[in-house]
DNA sequence: TACACTATATACAAAATGTATATAGTGAGG
DNA sequence: CCTCACTATATACATTTTGTATATAGTGTA
C-alpha cells in the first residue's frame, strides 16, 4: 500500500542517490556527503542535518542498516550498507529516474527545436 | 537579487515546462496541462489548480502576460504569451536543466557501473 | 581547560504541495 | 426555463517538505 504514486523531489532524489553509492561501498553519512557531488548535491545545497535526516528514513523503511564503528580519529562512525530490500526497491527507483531522464531529454528538446527557426 | 541558488523543485519544473510550450505557442491553461505530457506531467499527476497557480506566479514575475478571448464554447480563455523577460529567464533556467540532466546521467552510469561486475 | 575538528542528530519556522471546493459561461435534454 | 454536464479559471487550507539554526559528543592539541 506504499507509494501508490511515485514522487521524485529532493528527499527522494537525495535516497535514490545515498543508496546508489551505499550500493557500490557501505559508509557513513559525512563522507557520503563528499560522494554526493557528481549529482549536483553538495554541502552548499544540502545541509549535512538533511542528510542524517534521509539516512535514518531509509533505514526507518529497512533499506539501509548501519553498524557503529570506532574512527581513528574523532567520535564514532555509523556506517550504513544497502540491505536485499533496499536494492530491489532501488531497482525500481531507478525505472523512475530513467523516466525522469526522458522528461527532461523532451524539454531539452522542444526548447532547442524553437531556436533552429 | 533574485534566486541566489537556483531551484528544481516540482514548481520550478513546471514552469519551466510551460515557458517552453509558450516560447513555441501562446496558449490557455487547460491546453497547456494536455500538451505537458511529454514531460512526464499529466492531469493525474498534477491538480489542475496548482497549474493556475504556477501561471499566475510567472506572471507576477513578468515572465509571461495574458489576454482574455472569447471560446466559440464554453467559458472565455485566458491566453498566455511568453514576454522578452520570460524568454532571458528561460534561457538561464535551462543550463540549471541541463546540469540536472548530467546529474541524472551519472547517477544512472553508476547505477549500472555496479551491474556489470 | 579551552578550543578546533569530526560526526551525528533534532527542533522549528518557512515554503511547497495535495486536495477539495468555488465561480462562472455554454449547450443539451426534459 | 430548469437542471445537468462540460469547459475554464481560481482560491482556501491542511499536510508535507525544506531550510536554518542549534544540540550533543568524542578526540586531539595548545
Amino acid at each position: 500500500m506504499k507509494d501508490p504514486r511515485p514522487k521524485l523531489n529532493r528527499e527522494h532524489f537525495l535516497q535514490v542517490c545515498l543508496m546508489v553509492l551505499l550500493k557500490e561501498k557501505s559508509n557513513y553519512g559525512y563522507q557520503l556527503l563528499e560522494d554526493l557531488e557528481p549529482f549536483g548535491i553538495d554541502s552548499e545545497s544540502l545541509n549535512i542535518g538533511a542528510l542524517y535526516r534521509s539516512l535514518r528514513k531509509l533505514e526507518n523503511e529497512g533499506y539501509i542498516e548501519s553498524d557503529w564503528i570506532d574512527s581513528d580519529q574523532g567520535p564514532q562512525k555509523r556506517i550504513y550498507h544497502l540491505t536485499d530490500l533496499g536494492k530491489t526497491n532501488l531497482n525500481d527507483r531507478m525505472t523512475f529516474i530513467h523516466h525522469r531522464r526522458q522528461s527532461l531529454e523532451n524539454l531539452i528538446h522542444q526548447y532547442e527545436k524553437g531556436d533552429l527557426k
